[in-house]
DNA sequence: TGCAGGTGTTATGTATACATATGCAAGCCT
DNA sequence: AGGCTTGCATATGTATACATAACACCTGCA
């Protein structure tokens, strides 16, 4: 039918790409027909992409074994950011014992970049980390951060833009940690750095704890918005803003 | 046709156990038709059973988009096992600081029923490393180190039954590492528990840089040994063996 | 004899039909 | 009137048929 076979990986990027724009929210029903129809494939590339999704953890299986956004209570919330600072101060001590000259200089012509007021913060930080992962040497550990830092993303939904307040400190953090990374100073980098991603999740650990606390058992959502009710052409629901950036790029973190 | 549903699961946990007795080799193929005969059921299963596996790591795509055992470079390999380890030090850590007294009496009643010589080594040796990864309080953290240390199956293979050599090593490590959680010293917790990972190891990965250096670009297996040529029974081919333990117990680490 | 292009085979990607299990609701029995 | 059972609706699990892409081999030409 058409040229590149494999509607899964955009079907895929589609499901997580909703979560980032807050349409889909933990609890929400992921029922093969609709996805089917709205996309204007069968069930069978859905069922492949809802199944990667549940292998990387942002969907599980709910009532008639159907996929639903996945919910997790406030503890294993809490777990997930706390394994991801945790990780990531792992990975900031390793690197600042392991990066070689290059790749020093490399990050911290980053920071400075970050810290103008011209560039996209989000881009300067993202590479900040991603230099960070690489300089560690060990692309296991890079990759297992990069897929628990995916399961944060349904909490973290229309909050990804960062605050401004945020920014500021997020800055002055990222100046620290290189400090101590330059200095090959592992243990300071370590700490610095699980503070860092603390930072950054606190107020989404914050507004998890309270919202469970006034919605005793039931999820914060209330309707699953899909199933328009028509079958779409493919192209029309698919690549209507373009090529997929997750196609590339898994996610972008935003600590 | 038959009651359950789901041969998927059964499909996913037989590939599994092929690896661990060997029968599967980095770099084999896994088609689809074959296993779909040989299991007795169609592809729809198998392709499931695959796709989780290759979402787990155990397998990735090769040559005409098949599934291959995954084959990893000496260094991926490497990156893996110190993954592992590293973060088995850090739950080590963790575990010294958080475990509570009831815990503590545990793993110090676990750790010496290892080392009386009538009990099995290998179930001793996974409660005491399930205890510390409990006692670190994040079951993330402890799902993650589960999931890596599932990649290191294949290059571990027929070595699973531990060295007799290993056991006494392996037994000092482990009072060291009690001792050093019940003093509370999260540092030399992790230390110990990282240099007791890389003991383990450390004959695996001479291994797999030896065989990686014999043959330059190759991989160790030969012929795929699956596709017997009949179509079996599914009762024959999945429940032969009794009930799969890896439908509950994902795998069982043996450090 | 070597290379290039085409064709055939084969395995995966997708679609669709059928089987099955589950949740809900209505009706019957107690 | 209430609880249990049964029937129905719906969504998932599985099977199979068809489309497609890629690799390999073969043949023809230079």
């Amino acid at each position: 039918m058409q040229a590149t076979g494999r509607w899964a990986d955009d079907i895929y990027a589609a499901i997580i790409e909703r979560m980032i724009a807050g349409e889909l929210s933990p609890g929400d029903a992921l029922n093969e027909l609709p996805l089917a129809e709205e996309f204007g494939v069968s069930r069978t590339p859905v069922r492949e992409a809802l199944q990667r999704l549940s292998a990387v953890g942002l969907v599980e299986r709910g009532r008639r074994r159907a996929f639903v956004v996945k919910r997790l209570d406030p503890i294993a919330i809490q777990d997930l950011f706390e394994a991801v600072g945790e990780l990531a101060a792992l990975v900031a001590g390793m690197a600042a014992l392991r990066m070689n000259e290059v790749e020093r200089q490399a990050l911290a012509a980053v920071t400075a970049a970050g810290e103008k007021d011209g560039v996209d913060y989000a881009e300067a930080n993202a590479r900040f980390h991603e230099l960070i992962q690489q300089g560690a040497h060990n692309c296991v550990l890079a990759s297992t951060i990069g897929d628990l830092s995916l399961r944060t993303l349904p909490w973290r939904g229309a909050q990804l833009r960062a605050k401004a307040s945020r920014v500021e400190a997020s800055r002055r953090e990222h100046r620290a940690i290189l400090d101590a990374i330059l200095a090959r100073d592992s243990a300071e980098a370590a700490a610095l750095m699980r503070a860092h991603i603390g930072a950054s999740f606190v107020g989404i650990v914050d507004m998890v704890r309270r919202r469970a606390e006034t919605l005793p058992l039931r999820g914060p959502s209330t309707e699953s918005p899909q199933a328009t009710g028509r079958r779409a052409e493919p192209q029309e629901a698919l690549e209507a803003g373009g090529p997929s950036p997750l196609r590339q790029e898994p996610q972008r973190n935003v600590f």
